[in-house]
DNA sequence: CTATTTTAAAATGTCGACATTTTTAAATTA
DNA sequence: TAATTTAAAAATGTCGACATTTTAAAATAG
């Protein structure tokens, strides 16, 4: 694969994304220019690209003369990100149930087979139950055409994946909590698929809305 | 006032952005980094920083050692930026109305007085037109406290910015517009103060979409 | 005359150097 | 000893140089 069409300040930016999120740096971490330069074998114009890049996805902050640092997590920024989250979600629902079409439905019905098979399986991996999880989501909201609001969406799930990792830590194991999650998966489906606007509104802003107390414990150690 | 306080970088940031809007520079137009380097008297580093983050705001695209481009304009990007925009400004809104208090009521009713004054003068200058509708449309979902949801909806307001001054334009002298605009900004305000959740989001979201055919034909030429 | 290849010009993206500012450590003073 | 000042060290942000790639023009071939 030719990875040379990507330059080097996109490469870093997406080491960077990811190693941010995947907590390899911690919230308030001082990001180091001579740090990053010598770890990534860098020079200094690409890698503060990355970072600008990285201020506006507000993983970073910065002030001048003063240099770089992870974005802080709270429980205020925890709460707003899922409550704006479950909204815009509720949103793109909305209209995929208005727009979806015979393959919208069976995309859904689909995803939700795959991911039912598996969180019913012996020994599950947490990536790939991510990975079902996240398409099956996907499909539910894939009728609404609207590539704005899938950017924000995507933004703020970004946005929410240091406080995810977090809940995964707790729920790793935890295979009751996967259950309860699996019932509102298939209720998910079925609302969408009845075309209930409402009620599937409601049942996955509630959906989104669960992690938040038990990330919120995490939190407060 | 010390402007020392913001680096090169966020300066270049702010004027290309500005010039961008402002249509200083149209949809399409190569941003070549030595023209720029002149016009602004800057080095390349800051300002491939500034255009990295113009990227990251949608405002710019650029493909790897073929250059900066000023992002394209079209109708489908219009209808739904402004469809986007309509949606959030009703999230914010109901959210708003939920939880808005007496110092929420009082400004609403503040910012409609000084628009409405405005509206009816003799010689309206657009700018301060502009300031008076903006102040009155933050009012009214300033009851909402949800930075993320503001953030985004600040976002989508700048985005849509370049087509909005189509519609400036277009509707420069015509007062008959901004009559039946104000008509609709009198009842946004009543259905707010009485916590009319529905009808006022239903309204909020006409009234954005309003200019958009008006911008659609001005689009065509 | 058109299409392809070759050559020249121009533009992009990366690097390290350097001036300026901030931070840390040492020295001075009260 | 604690607080302030001074000095040294380290880090940031900006610049111009340079290698690489793209684009434009000229030359060649069919």
């Amino acid at each position: 694969m030719d990875t040379s069409r990507q330059n080097t300040a996109s490469q870093i930016l997406d080491k960077l994304t990811n190693d941010i999120l995947q907590g390899v740096y911690l919230p308030n971490d001082k990001l180091q220019i001579k740090t990053l330069k010598d770890r990534y074998n860098v020079g200094t114009s690409p890698l503060r690209e990355a970072l600008s890049q990285l201020i506006a996805k507000d993983l970073v902050v910065s002030e001048n003369q003063r240099g770089f640092y992870v974005s802080d997590i709270s429980i205020n920024d925890l709460t707003d990100i899922y409550q704006a989250r479950a909204k815009i979600e509720g949103l793109c629902l909305e209209i995929a149930i208005q727009q979806g079409d015979d393959f919208w439905e069976s995309n859904i019905i689909a995803a939700s087979h795959r991911l039912a098979k598996y969180t019913k399986s012996e020994n599950i991996d947490m990536d790939e139950w991510q990975n079902r999880h996240f398409s099956f989501h996907d499909a539910l909201v894939s009728g609404c055409n609207s590539p704005r609001l899938f950017q924000i969406r995507q933004s703020l799930y970004e946005k929410s994946t240091r406080y995810r990792n977090l809940w995964l830590k707790e729920n790793v194991t935890n295979s009751e909590t996967l259950q309860i999650n699996q019932n509102e998966h298939v209720a998910l489906m079925v609302l969408a698929l009845e075309r209930d606007t409402k009620a599937a509104q409601k049942l996955i802003e509630a959906h989104i809305m669960t992690p938040v107390e038990i990330i919120k414990k995490s939190l407060s150690y």
